[in-house]
DNA sequence: ATTTTCAAT
């Protein structure tokens, strides 16, 4: 088991501030990334590294996360000339903000250049996407289309990364006021925008027919 | 609250 030194780890309030999955959260102007990197071999995963970011001078936090891919992924890109024998890695990340369009552009490109690696994305509120035509919604069915796996963060999600990047000098995550309603209206809303059918929809559509 | 959203000073 990997462990981080606690300057390593995210401070209590900042977790709880950042993640909190609220239906206006004004006034933050940043954004945070938890992220795990492991190693693929066969069948088997081996946890590589792991730590958060925040976004910096104008640059989403999601691209500085590219940015160190390289360096968190030796021989992602391969070893050789020819870049051959490049080793697999699956990323999982926990962002405070589901990604902007630009963002999940530039991460499709990157995952179609890159089959080896595999994305997994959990957030904690959604992004620009009130509005039905809203390109954010667009993106996020792109990174689905392009085989990435999108979740709104529930409590065992933030859970998990209290135990796992927040210096939370053992104490138990304690859930806030409305955690759980909020979590699941946000991915009701996150099955609308990627099409998939919502179990309370289904039931909606049952009772206009009749059933 | 007809509230905001990876700042701009
Ligand atoms: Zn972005």
């Amino acid at each position: 088991m990997i462990t981080k030194l606690d300057s390593m780890l995210l401070p209590r309030k900042k977790f709880i501030y950042h993640y909190k999955n609220v239906r206006w959260a004004r006034g933050r102007h940043e954004t945070y990334l938890c992220f795990v990197v492991k190693r693929r071999v066969g069948p088997d995963t081996l946890t590589f590294d792991f730590g958060h970011l925040r976004n910096r001078s104008g640059c989403h936090v999601e691209l500085l996360f590219l940015r160190y891919l390289g360096a968190l992924c030796p021989g992602l890109w391969g070893y050789g000339a020819a870049g051959e024998k490049r080793l697999s890695y699956s990323v999982t990340w926990f962002c405070s903000w589901s990604p902007c369009v630009n963002c999940s552009i530039q991460l499709c490109q990157f995952l179609n250049n890159t089959p080896n690696l595999r994305l997994r994305i959990f957030v904690s509120r959604l992004y620009f996407c009130d509005l039905e035509d809203s390109l954010e919604r667009e993106g996020l069915r792109m990174l689905t289309k392009a085989g990435v796996r999108i979740s709104v963060m529930s409590y065992k999600d933030y859970f998990y990364c209290w135990q796992k990047f927040v210096d939370c000098k053992k104490s138990n995550f304690k859930a806030w006021e409305e955690l759980h309603q909020n979590s699941v209206r946000l991915t009701r809303k996150l099955n609308r925008i990627l099409q998939a059918w919502d179990l309370e929809d289904l039931r909606d559509a049952l009772k206009l027919l009749g059933f």
